[in-house]
DNA sequence: AAGTGTTCAACGGGTTCA
DNA sequence: TGAACCCGTTGAACACTT
């Protein structure tokens, strides 16, 4: 099925192409049209994932159950870069096109929403607080504001962030991931963020929060042990914490930076080798 | 020897039984032992005998807050995770996700009828820990949550890194299946078990415990040996233990996935070929 | 030292095939 | 049914520039 599809794409891209002056219009109607639709929020969530009560479940015939699954329908923001890989592995699938056009792209895109703006603010905010108690339950609510993390430890306070406000720049005494709650080591994307935090920002941030669905109940507390169970809720505090996409390196600035580093080691080689003058 | 049995399981409950032949010496003997049908297991027998039911620990919920859990992942518009395969994917999964991505044509094509959709993947999640015990006894407590989460301790102590130690593998210990005995690999369904009933599960869970029916007392005590011939009580184990339908992929999801990793597979093929950018 | 990106092995979902 | 395999996602390490 889908296999013959693409490969006759195969052909018909073969030819010329370049794939992007195609590509893009595609892109970008289809952005559009999620946007619009999707738009909206938290979907809510079905029921049970939180705690299921296990036992057996159904009983009678269940049949099915299928359906529920928490998940769901997505949409798809669709996205811009990505990238690709190098070298040895292979894996990735590169975006193609992408380069195109860094930054008005990624506004496109990327939430129509909220362009480019302060990330945070709008949807997310919703998000934020949570509900503890069962996501699902919910709560939903979702204005309550109160933000809370509650969890204790981790918590961070999203919303002031503090640091700054602080006085000084960086706060630095947060070690504290403000997404989860786990250990940081410092400053990823303008935001106090542990290891994996950063590495997810860097990899999903493109893309949108509209591009993910929660699973529960789209108020998710994300903590150190949940943190990878909903993407969306994750980004989403991402950027209530202040991380910005705009410090995601796009794919010819990586480009560019991966040139620079090959030069310098050609450079140190040929020092070594004294083929040149050690500076 | 016993290959042949199984295959004429399928009829699936189906009347009573009927089991295949060989069984029924089988079945003799035992029944003989029992005295009424009921109350029976299967052939060979092991030892335990009725099924305590439990499940691990994990399962619920963290003392505080939240923990929901983890489930399903996200969605997203694409999904994260995987696949076909899976992290994993899990994941966990996203290269994305394509999604977006570039592709487009492919979208176009490919989906076109259901752009939006949402898809949605899964995820992955690995809790950590539990699984030394093994299912019986004990503790039962449920609570717990999820180990990860465990959560609770960390919070104070970050350190803990529930589990494991690096990072996210999970515990260690050697893993035993919690539903038959048999060596286990890691978590399936949110339940520590062996390949195969991570097969059997996916393949069955959806129709539910009820869909079949015991052969034998309806308390078969399920072992490695034993395991294919009662799916009624093999599938009741496999919820008791905490494998969770919710995160068997439905049938958009398995579609998206595919879809997304034939994409990748060409946009693989035309890097290779030379006839896209690298990356 | 900071803060980007890159690498890579583990994880856990599905798929194949005998 | 189940062993073997495929592959997207995650996150700890690590490489580099500034
Ligand atoms: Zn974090
Ligand atoms: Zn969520
Ligand atoms: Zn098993
Ligand atoms: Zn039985």
């Amino acid at each position: 099925n889908t296999l013959t599809i693409m490969q006759q794409q195969q052909s018909q891209q073969g030819s010329g192409n370049d794939y992007d002056p195609l590509f893009s219009i595609d892109l970008l109607n289809v952005e559009l049209l999620e946007g619009t639709e999707q738009q909206q929020q938290p979907p809510l969530l079905p029921q049970q994932q939180q705690q299921p009560p296990h036992h057996y479940p159904d009983s009678s015939d269940s049949s099915f159950a299928v359906s529920l699954s928490p998940l769901s329908s997505c949409s798809s923001g669709f996205s811009p870069h990505s990238f690709g890989h190098h070298q040895q592995q292979q894996q990735q699938p590169m975006p193609l096109f992408l380069e195109e056009q860094g930054p008005d792209f990624l506004q496109l895109n990327a939430d129509s929403t909220s362009p480019h703006q302060p990330p945070f603010l709008q949807q997310q905010q919703q998000r934020q607080q949570q509900t503890q108690a069962q996501a699902c339950s919910g709560a939903f609510k979702t204005e309550p504001s109160v933000p809370d993390d509650v969890v204790g430890a981790a918590a961070a306070a999203p919303a002031v962030q503090p640091g700054k406000a602080g006085g000084q720049r960086h706060p630095r005494d947060d070690k504290i991931c403000g997404v989860c709650g786990d250990k940081a080591l410092g400053f990823n994307f303008d935001a106090v963020s542990c290891e994996s935090c950063k590495a997810f920002f860097r990899r999903n941030a493109v893309k949108g929060v509209e591009a993910f669905k929660c699973p529960y109940s789209g108020a998710c507390s994300i903590d150190v042990s949940n943190r990878r169970f909903c993407k969306r809720c994750r980004l989403a505090k991402c950027f209530d914490i202040g991380m910005k996409r705009e410090y995601i390196l796009t794919e010819e600035e990586k480009l560019e930076k991966r040139k620079k580093i090959d030069q310098n080691k050609l450079i140190r080689t040929l020092e070594s080798l004294q083929l040149l003058p050690r500076t």
